[in-house]
DNA sequence: TTAAGATCATTGGTCAGACCACTACGCTGT
DNA sequence: ACAGCGTAGTGGTCTGACCAATGATCTTAA
C-alpha cells in the first residue's frame, strides 16, 4: 500500500506524486492531469482518495476541474483560500501580524529591487505615471513588484495581499504620496540607504 | 440536495457550514468537530464529501485529524501552506536568479527584523553563540529566521533554500563572519541601516 | 455534400457500505 | 483499588454503483 511506505496519509502521498509529475514532465497552467480513475490505477490506491488530494489542492485553487473533461493546472489565485482562511485565522494575532511584517518587508524588497535594476529613465517613467494616475495601494505596488521582476515576490505578495485585505487591520495605510517620496529620495541619493526611508516609513505608520 | 442551493460543489458547501458553525459556536483552536459520520448525517450528505472538505482544510492547515479521536480546529500555522503552494508556483518558474535573489532578501529582512524585535542581551547572546559554534550556512540563518519570529518567513526560506542548494551556483556564498561582522555594526550603529550593510554584502558577492 | 441531431465513451460528482487501525472509556475480575 | 480487556466510536481507505456533463463519433435528413 502506498500509505505503508510513509507513514503519511494516501492524500498527501499523492498530492506529492502529482508534484513531482507536474515538475517531471514540466507541465504548465492549463495543461491537463490525469483522470481520477487513472490516477487510481497507476499509483494503486481508491479513486476516494484521488479524490481527496485533487479537492485539497482545488480548495487551494492549484487544479481546476471541470466535469466531462477533465483535471487541469491552473494559474494560481488566490481564489476562495482566502475567505477560508481568514475564517479560521481570525483569532491569531500572530499570524495576523507576521502576514503584515511579511507583505510590508516584501514590498519593501521589491521598492529596493527596482532602485537596483532599473535605470533611471524607467524610474523616471514609472514615477511620472504614479503622479498622473489615481491607483490604490495595492495598484501602486502591483506596478512595483512586476517592475522588480521578481516572478516569486510577485506570487508571494499577491497571497499575502489577499489575506491582508481580508484581515480588518486598523486604517494604518501609507499613502501613495509617501511612497511617492520615498522613490523621490531614493532616485536623487548617490547611496541607496532604502533601510534609512525604510524607518522612516515605519514612524509614518506607527 | 445541498448543492442545489448553491449549485458549488457539495465539499465546498460544506467548508462553508463548518465555517458559519464554527463562528456560531465561538470554537477555538483545539476545539473539537463533529464526527465525519455525525456531519454526514447532519448535512445529509455522503461521508466521503465531508472526507473531502476535512482533506482540504487539513492541508491548509487549518484542522487537524486524529485517529481513533476525531477533527479537532488546529491553531493555524503556515505549514504544508506555503509549502504546497511553492512548490506549486515554483514549478512553472525557471528563473534560478529568482530563487537566489528571494531568499538572500528574505534573509536580509530576517536579519533586520531580529535587529528590530531583539534585545541587546538576545543579540549579545546570539552573537556569542554565533563565535563559538561551527555552523553552515544554512543553519546560521535558520536560527537568525527563527528568531526573527516570522512563520511565514521561516516557511517561505526552507523551501527556498532546498531549492537553492538543489541548484548547481556557483560557490559565492558569504561566510559567516561577513555577517557576524554585519550584526556587529548594525548593533552598534544608532541607525539601523542595514541596506548599507546589505549593499557591502553584495559587493561581496558579487 | 453538409449540417443538424442522436449516440456513446469518458470524466467528474456523489453516495453507500464495507473493512481496517487506532483510541478512549467503562466493565470485569482479582 | 487496580490492572486488564473488550467494546464503541472515530478516522483511513477501498470498492462499486449511479448520476451529470462533455466531447467525439455516427446517423440522418435537407
Amino acid at each position: 500500500m502506498l500509505s505503508a511506505q510513509t507513514g503519511s496519509k494516501v492524500y498527501v502521498v499523492i498530492v506529492k506524486k502529482l508534484r513531482e509529475m507536474i515538475a517531471a514532465e514540466n507541465l504548465k497552467p492549463g495543461d491537463k492531469l490525469p483522470s481520477e480513475r487513472e490516477l487510481s490505477e497507476r499509483l494503486k490506491v481508491g479513486r476516494s482518495s484521488v479524490r481527496e488530494a485533487f479537492r485539497a489542492l482545488e480548495l487551494l485553487g492549484l487544479i481546476e476541474t471541470r466535469r466531462g473533461e477533465g483535471t487541469f493546472i491552473r494559474d494560481f489565485k488566490g481564489h476562495q483560500l482566502v475567505q477560508v482562511l481568514s475564517t479560521f485565522i481570525l483569532q491569531d494575532e500572530k499570524a495576523k501580524k507576521d502576514i503584515k511584517e511579511t507583505k510590508f518587508l516584501i514590498e519593501l524588497d521589491c521598492l529596493w529591487l527596482i532602485m537596483q535594476k532599473k535605470t533611471d529613465d524607467e524610474l523616471l517613467a514609472f514615477k511620472n505615471w504614479a503622479e498622473q494616475t489615481t491607483f490604490t495601494d495595492d495598484e501602486f505596488f502591483y506596478k512595483i513588484i512586476l517592475l522588480a521582476d521578481n516572478h516569486l515576490f510577485l506570487r508571494m505578495w499577491e497571497i499575502l495581499k489577499d489575506y491582508y485585505n481580508s484581515l480588518d487591520f486598523p486604517a494604518e495605510e501609507l499613502q501613495k504620496h509617501d511612497y511617492l517620496h520615498l522613490i523621490e529620495e531614493l532616485q536623487t541619493k548617490e547611496e541607496m540607504r532604502i533601510r534609512g526611508a525604510y524607518k522612516k516609513l515605519r514612524k509614518l505608520v506607527e
